[in-house]
DNA sequence: GTAATTTATACAAGTACTTGTATAAATGTG
DNA sequence: CACATTTATACAAGTACTTGTATAAATTAC
């Protein structure tokens, strides 16, 4: 087989390769979870998970602790409430504040994915041995490096 | 500090991290390109380098080439086109294709690429050399194990 | 040599994210 | 206590990608 003139590119090619794997993560989620009738989108997993966990928790609270934007927890949220896995509900105390809740069916898809997602990381764990390498921590160092030292910085002659 | 909850959670996120890290490249490769007064989308550099060294490229061959379905190709052409730095000419043997080639402006663009690419290459040696890890081939080596053994067949009890 | 298929391309809509902007309620300042 | 600021939320548009659909030209099949 010719290889392709991409597969003979470095690590400038890194933010393409890097965003090729979390798009395949995903899909390959989104078939597990399917499978098991879940209706959960495989990147509000986590969202429900910590709504069945904490209460009291507003949009503030929940982009915090996923270390998102509120922007991204207000889609995320909206995206859940379409699918009535969550309501917003006033908060009495601040009425800036909209406290959200599970639904009934968010907490039937809650108990549903608390074992699915122990399975879950067991199937990463299987990658990561097979790789001999924690990918997941050397992602998130190659982040937190990026974000001290950037690219700019890095350039030769600088 | 308080560890955010999301700084508890394993290996079940790497898509999530994958995803950041993505688009932290990108983010901080823009701004070196930006700041090189270069017009070219950071995802476009790898389009204006095969097409600065390789004759008679069409959509498919770019495709094919850069290891991206033909809907991104054309994506990334009509934007470039857009930005004046390519155009389509019709083939004149088989009527169906168009051949991709670059303007002037997108020639100079490429002269200024060619430099920053290597520099940019050694930027993410040296952090591949503070992670001590080679990130780009663990990265390429998971999308690869992970075609070939999809999570599904990770699950524990499968 | 007409019909079916394959090849080459492109548009449109959907997902996950970003930035920019807006609005209303709480808080802090003089 | 009125005015400015901060806090909490949300909508809208833009980017990079996906899938689904469409169209026209070349190839193959009989």
């Amino acid at each position: 087989m010719k290889e392709k003139y991409f597969e003979s590119l470095g690590n400038e090619y890194l933010a393409h390769f890097s965003r090729r794997l979390s798009d395949l993560i995903i899909e390959q989620a989104s078939v597990i979870l399917q499978e098991a009738q879940l209706v959960t989108p495989t990147t509000a997993i986590s969202s429900i998970l910590f709504l069945a966990n904490e209460k009291d928790v507003t949009v503030a609270a929940l982009a915090d602790a996923l270390g998102v934007s509120h922007q991204m927890a207000t889609q995320r949220i909206n995206a859940l409430e379409k699918l009535k896995l969550l309501q917003r509900v006033e908060d009495q105390e601040d009425k800036r504040a909209k406290k959200i809740v599970l639904t009934e069916l968010g907490k039937q898809e809650a108990a549903l994915l608390t074992p699915l997602t122990q399975q879950l990381k067991s199937a990463f764990d299987s990658l990561e041995a097979e790789l001999d390498c924690s990918l997941t921590k050397v992602i998130r160092s190659a982040e937190l490096a990026l974000v001290a030292n950037p690219l700019k910085s890095r350039l030769a002659g600088e």
